[in-house]
DNA sequence: ATGGTTGATCCTCAA
């Protein structure tokens, strides 16, 4: 099973570039991020001929995410549990029946933070406090089950080109990465940097600055893996090729394979 | 050099 997430910056501006990488990759399941765009303004029909099952939980002109799979799916579920008051469509979850294993997976948009500090970095806070509860709860299930999407979190020094460029950025701030392993630390794989400890595995290049063309990258997009789920992978890619495409998001795909 | 890029939108904001 290739389970991947993408932050696509936009699901309109960018259906020709997601039909391509779709017909390469062929995941079985696909996590987007910021689709930009409310249920019903959604491009649902060439993803689905493409043999996808698309379930969205979008939001008119920000955040939004969704899950694809050409496998079956049950108990789709939308919204981070922990404050009703909470608009913003950054969650959804689902069960994935794989031909070996069933696997539970969570695609998430975690909120950029910045400026900080300020409410939008005490609100990314909080939202990271609401996902150490969910992932603890998923946890006790004691079953296969991954939390993928863009953290905008940048782990490790290693993780960006500069880390002082970064140093008072809401992606890099103390209380993010501490707040960050936290969660880790409950137990999860982070499947990228376990399968490629080599530094520089980026998955997100700002459009300003010529920060693609320099490689001034940050690795902020994560695939957290339960220890079920962590017996069951086998490798892990980042798919750069598609940043050189025309009209390209400014993150890439990230995909893991499961034996499940 | 207080710069520059993209997407969605109520003509600025979020990233």
């Amino acid at each position: 099973m290739i389970v991947a997430t993408f932050n696509i910056n936009g699901v309109r501006a960018r259906l020709p570039a997601l039909l391509d990488w779709l017909g390469d990759r062929k995941p079985d399941v696909a996590l987007f991020q910021e689709l930009k765009s409310a249920d019903d303004s959604f491009p649902r029909g060439p993803i689905e001929d493409l043999g996808y099952r698309v379930e969205i939980h979008g939001q008119k002109g920000f955040n939004g995410v969704a899950i694809l799979s050409r496998l079956p799916l049950e108990d789709v579920t939308t919204g981070l549990p922990g404050d009703p008051d909470d608009v913003q469509a950054r969650w959804i979850e689902a069960v994935v029946s794989g031909p070996k294993r069933a696997v539970r997976v969570c695609g998430l948009y975690l909120p950029n933070g910045n400026p900080a500090p300020g409410p939008k970095f005490d609100y990314k806070l909080d939202w990271m406090a609401r996902l150490e509860d969910r992932a603890r709860a998923l946890l006790a299930f004691e079953e296969p089950f991954l939390m993928a999407g863009d953290y905008n979190v940048i782990p490790q020094p290693e993780d960006c080109w500069d880390p002082a460029v970064w140093a008072d950025d809401a992606l890099f701030r103390l209380e993010t990465r501490t707040a960050f392993r936290r969660i880790v630390n409950l137990g999860f794989t982070d499947a990228l940097s376990t399968c490629h400890s080599e530094p520089g595995n980026y998955t997100f290049w700002d459009y300003q600055g010529g920060r693609w063309r320099r490689n001034h990258g940050a690795r902020i997009d994560h695939l957290l893996l339960s220890p079920q789920a962590a017996d069951l992978l086998i490798d892990c890619h980042v798919d750069k090729y598609v940043r050189n495409g025309p009209k390209p998001s400014d993150h890439v795909p990230v995909w893991i394979e499961l034996n499940a």
